[in-house]
DNA sequence: GTCAGTGCAAACTTTTTGCAACTAC
DNA sequence: GTAGTTGCAAAAAGTTTGCACTGAC
């Protein structure tokens, strides 16, 4: 019977947050939650007020969003990433955890599930360190920018030949 | 004899990168090789200038320092990293990549050497990805942190059994 | 009724940009 | 001499803070 499926939505965590922690349930607080879990893969804080307002007309100020963003971290309903300038939030609840491929080139991140390294991660213990999640980035290069730097390389090898000869010319 | 050591420091290889790449040997670029490599674990760019300006007595500009540091991660002398609001640096010549350990109680960085996780990311392949670094951030509390939050939650457990119990009272 | 939480705007921090001056090549 | 680099200062981007007001408890 009443199997507690409904205990083990992000709703539900949050609540339950907020009440260890003697906090108060905002219509707010449930607002962003319902916005973030409407977003599939990353998204800015920028970003996430914008699609309140525009998708769910609920508008909050900036720093509401920021405040909720490192509760909900905290509670570990989110993940907070910060390939570049500027931080980078993912819903986190039940979501495997994934490596990211960052770009060097183009700065494009990408998702990559090495299953290898999440079950060594999902062991992992550490001396004197209670272990509650970790994120893996991978840098390098996409097949496209990797062919545009090879292209690039072979240009200035060119030009410095050319330099080269030309003054032993001389 | 003349075995190549040198060619193996930090210096030549940005010598050679920059010729590879067609750019100049200009003082401030090795000025800030020599800084960053006189600096045991991490370190930001404003740390690095007032760094520079007093122990080198070498006076360089935040934007240069900004795209010198920039050029090194390409150069692979340097890795880049984004615990929190700001970037934080740290050499990377010959180091053995270690993971970061980050609490996100007091936000103290620690560094863990998991040699499974090493040995398993130098093999590392991914498809249509050219791998050449990763970072590997663990969090987590670390003892202290950990240990106050436990005595927090306590707290809070308590206030709200007399919130009840004065209820049920009534 | 109280105080945690919100909105707003201003402040602050970190990074980037535009431009004149400089210098490595 | 030319063009890549630097320094400087101003601007931009992202985040935090102070304060008055609101509303969850």
């Amino acid at each position: 019977m009443e199997k507690s499926d409904s205990k083990d939505q992000p709703k539900q965590v949050l609540a339950e947050y907020l009440r260890l922690h003697g906090l108060r349930k905002t219509p707010e607080r449930f607002a962003i939650l319902n916005a973030i879990y409407s977003i599939e893969g990353h998204f800015t804080p920028e970003v996430l007020v914008e699609k309140m307002s525009d998708e769910f007309n609920f508008r909050v100020c900036r720093a509401t969003v920021y405040n909720n963003l490192e509760l909900l971290v905290d509670a570990k309903l989110v993940h907070k990433h910060r390939f570049t300038e500027g931080a980078q939030y993912e819903k986190s609840f039940k979501e495997v955890s994934h490596c990211h491929l960052l770009c060097t080139g183009c700065g494009k991140v990408m998702e990559c599930d090495n299953h290898n390294v999440q079950r060594q991660m999902e062991t992992m213990r550490v001396k004197r360190f209670t272990v509650s999640s970790y994120s893996l980035y991978v840098y390098g290069l996409c097949t496209k920018c990797s062919t545009a730097l090879k292209r690039k390389q072979k240009k200035i090898l060119n030009k410095i030949d050319i330099q080269k000869n030309g003054r032993k010319k001389d």
